[in-house]
DNA sequence: AGAAAACCAAGTATAAACACCTGATTTTTA
DNA sequence: TAAAAATCAGGTGTTTATACTTGGTTTTCT
């Protein structure tokens, strides 16, 4: 059997020789490069002679950063098959990645075994995404969506109550707007607001927002600018 | 096992015979319902106490069409999953029927297994796409986000200083302490602040905080819990 | 060189947020 | 059914943010 030449680029050497150690126990996979940022993954592409079948590509790189990377290897080798392996799971870093020739988006906090089989799926069939990043990319497609996604966490964490409250703070409403629109005293929001900088760890509404936003509570239109 | 309820919109009388007979040789599926346009499906559904689990939405169909239909009930009733089941395979279609709030899309062209597993993860996980469909999606983010713009307004809307002291109100500093950092007088930022407010058209620090999001002055990592 | 913008800083005042307290009623859960 | 949590609401006080004002210095651009 033919083995599945991979390169790997990130920045931290510890995250790289951790998935050397893991990619070189399968029998197929073959570990061709380090690099630790994306002009010197270039500078290797454009020498050698035996160009890897897959790139581990991280998206936050010094010098050259992976989506500048991905653009150019694409463009000068289609064949090579890119996947992100990154951090950041925003929506617009996936499209963003996929637009400039990836195959394939991996968080990095998923399990070697999903590595691994997206290795595999990319190199057979050209492309493959994980559940993690399909449901993103599935949510993008909705536009319309006035709806947002509550996940089971925050209604154990947050009380119906506190996360229309978080809602609105999020929205710009002042405490006594907030009362207004839910017919309740503006002590009762205040007292919803507290349980919420308690509950989120926050220390004000920044703090707030930036959960409503990971959370998910609150949607935005992010513009890409890495 | 609790069994799935199904329904299937399809003008086609021989079709939804045909699908019924397939699907029904799964014990855990149940077929509730017959419609041949979305208007009855959506009289059945209005009516019905027995709301069904899943949909197979047919496209094409006179009276009501599949997304018109799916977009009714979609709103009505957010918790039916609704699967395009059609032979059209244009990708403005894929993305309409998800954008009006389908959970999957499956090519009539397609296997009875693949039907059967589209049924069942639609019904565990909320979504699901099939290979061939999602190779379809994938080149379409390729094309659609190709035209992106990109703002280098930010840097002439605002200052450095601004962005400084923007970053710092978006990690959940107080004016002292970021006046404490910047080793300047409260006062001037203060007068940050109000340009910012001004210039993002934010009522408070909420949308500060959006805004530094939405133009990625700062970085927020999302939680992907399933 | 002159104008425009950015940057710094201050006064005064009000509105809002934050902190810490108390307790009653309802709903949920074990 | 008893305990726990959520929801509501009030008191008191401090801190922070917002709003409007003015004006001097530096940097940037034309």
């Amino acid at each position: 059997m033919k083995k599945i030449n991979i390169a790997i680029a990130d920045d931290e050497e510890l995250f790289r020789k951790g998935m050397r150690f893991l990619l070189e126990r399968e029998t197929n996979f073959n570990i061709t490069y380090e690099a630790e940022n994306g002009k010197k993954l270039i500078g290797f592409i454009s020498t050698t002679k035996e160009v890897p079948d897959i790139i581990l590509m991280d998206l936050k790189m010094p010098e050259m950063n992976g989506i500048e990377a991905t653009k150019f290897i694409h463009k000068a080798h289609p064949n090579i098959k890119i996947i992100a392996l990154t951090s950041y799971g925003g929506k617009s870093f996936i499209t963003n990645m996929i637009d400039v020739g990836a195959s394939s988006y991996l968080l990095k906090n998923t399990s070697p075994k999903i590595v691994i089989r997206t290795i595999n799926k990319v190199h057979e069939k050209g492309f493959y995404y994980d559940e993690k990043v399909l449901k993103i990319i599935h949510e993008n497609i909705i536009s319309s969506s006035g709806k947002r996604i509550k996940n089971d966490l925050d209604k154990k964490l947050l009380s119906k109550r506190e996360i229309e409250v978080l809602e609105l703070i999020c929205e710009q409403f002042t405490t006594l707007e907030i009362a207004d629109k839910l017919c309740i005293s503006s002590r009762t929001v205040e007292g919803h607001r507290i349980n919420l900088l308690l509950k989120t760890q926050s220390k004000n509404v920044a703090g707030l927002v930036i959960y409503g936003i990971q959370k998910k509570l609150i949607e935005i239109t992010p513009d890409f600018n890495i």
